[in-house]
DNA sequence: CATGAATGAGCTTTCATTCAT
DNA sequence: AATGAATGAAAGCTCATTCAT
């Protein structure tokens, strides 16, 4: 009776049984039998929770990207400077990528794949957790922080896409990669930082 | 020379299909039948061509990115400032994205699923490819054009994220996009060689 | 028997919930969880009352033959003429396909399939029934009233597979068919009956 | 070379089959698998063949309807006695039955659910042979030699359900039935027109 | 070299039935 | 007696791959 969760249990199990059989081996080469032995349920009972096979992954990104904004808004809470954001989210990023691996490792390689395949679906919670990135920059650029000549819609997948590329590289090089999480923060966060901001550079770069 | 080009018509034939097939349905949803169809060649000729299903989309990456790493060595000819080479990448892998969207949607998409897939594989040139941009980022620090602090590990793989984050939105975004490519190539390069290069902002950044 | 009626209640819902399923569906495309539904009950409770989903069919069958049989008993009490028996029978048959539309489509349409899978269980009623038109032929015979070279036992499954088709006609014709049970009444039992008993026509039918 | 029929040879093949496994478990607990190594080819052969499983029900019942449609009609040919048609029908029929039991099992057995289940499609096969019975009777009427008060309409389906029932009862029965083909057809033509005919039996009949 | 009919392993999904509550 | 969540066997269908022609 302290534990209310008797029945939603096993959404849970299953949907962590689903996020390490697909980083494992990608959704395609995932079968729904070997998520129910993972999630020690039987094979007809993942269909009491999902829909079928594809909603498993769908009903995974909302969760999870659920999770993840609301993670980030958490971390934003109290950070005034829109520059700071953009680090506080940096930071954040890299911490779930070492917390969950394997969920990011998913959430990176399959949501390419799901893009189309998910065209009509999760690309609602997707397209929210980047506004909250051009949501940021756009905020920078009001106050005077970040140049008048950046794009927030450019500047939000610019961002993005290099988070996602470096966290792939983190997951996929496990250990053995020859970069850390903090030097990757660091460095990441700097240099788009002083991409977005720089006012001195403007002939240089020009001229 | 007369019948070999009669062969090699077919390989082509074959990698073209792959390529419309599966830009169209991604690679799991393709299916050899589908890819044969469209090459106007039988199912089972595919198989003289390739050693399966997987091998079409080895065959695919090696080749492209062969052609990729030809196109872009051959914009860099005569190229000698390396900010000017980071440029003439930026610029010509938008051309890319301009002149092939099925491919660039291919290598964007699948390359994800593949990267694992494929690890054994087709990486040998994709490791070629970023080895390019990371040389270009360590001539410019040896010249001292870009900061000290830079790794070009590291920013090697932030670049790449960013364009091909950029290159999945104007193929999937196709002509509904608000951003051209023009724009993007602007924004793209001033922001991230500021990020590489500007001294002046450490302060800022910092402070 | 105020908690007898309780159950039966639960019986007699299940049965009725399956005739209607039945009759939608088919019996292989019913679902026990659809009848369960329909009679307001638990999928489990079923299993309380009947031993699987064959059985349902099977006590279902016996259910309502007996009924018929009963009805038809009913019917025949203090007819004393063998043609007006079968006369008798006819009208009762056609008034139980206006009663219960659902009921006879399930027997009809479901009793061809299930004559083998039932072969061991309810012939028995379904024997008892065709008896009763056999003795009723047999009787007209004896009193010199049918023909001397009819069959019963022919004449039983003939009289009966008029009758059966002719329901199945009504019942999937619904209110769009052309003729009426009226009409259908008097001419089905008009010409059996006329085949049966008619001595003059002889020459003309043999000659 | 002598048979051209290399390839629809497996499609005869895989009706055949169908016919013996449908006859012998019914359509619903008939597994492709079972058809396909009945058959000898291998399971994926038949979706070459068949959209799916009840297509081949559809396809079996256009085909031997079509079959019986061609028989039916070449008996009648040279036969102008509309009386004498419909001895040459019942003859016909159960000649049939005897010829080939299970596919007769199969037709009569599943039809029924079939009509349901098949309503859009092998329906108008079956409406064509319907059609020549009433064409017959019609015929009768026209000449004179049926009276006035039938309605083809309804007896075609009143001889069809007799001749379903009897023929029923043969194909189950095998060797064990108590009557022999002979003996039904003469019973059933007898008194069927009978019914249709005798104008003397009217006061009988009524009175 | 080319074909495409044939193969059959393998997977998703359904659903009758059970059993802890 | 009643429930309904859970089970897992079973089967239809797909499709990469082969091979006789």
């Amino acid at each position: 009776m302290a534990t209310g969760s008797k029945n939603s249990d096993k959404h849970k199990r299953i949907l962590d049984a689903a996020i390490s059989v697909f980083a494992r081996n990608g959704f395609y080469n995932s079968k729904v039998a070997e998520i129910a032995k993972e999630a020690k349920v039987a094979d007809g009972t993942i269909y009491l929770y999902f829909k079928n096979k594809d909603d498993i992954l769908i009903k995974l990104f909302e969760d999870k990207m659920n999770e993840m904004i609301g993670a980030l808004t958490t971390a934003l809470e109290g950070v005034t400077d829109p520059i700071e954001k953009i680090r506080v989210y940096i930071r954040s990023h890299f911490a779930m990528v070492a917390a969950n691996p394997d969920l990011m490792e998913v959430i990176t390689v399959e949501l390419r794949q799901s893009t189309k395949f998910m065209k009509e679906y999760a690309n609602e919670q997707f397209n929210r957790y980047l506004k909250i990135l051009s949501d940021m920059i756009r905020e920078g650029k009001d106050k005077g922080l970040i140049r008048d000549d950046i794009s927030p819609g450019i500047q939000k997948r610019a961002l993005f896409g290099m988070m996602d590329e470096l966290s792939l590289y983190l997951v996929l090089a496990g250990d053995k990669g020859k970069y850390d999480i903090e030097q990757m923060y660091k460095e990441a966060s700097d240099s788009f930082i002083r991409g977005l901001t720089c006012y001195e550079c403007n002939e240089e770069i020009k001229g």
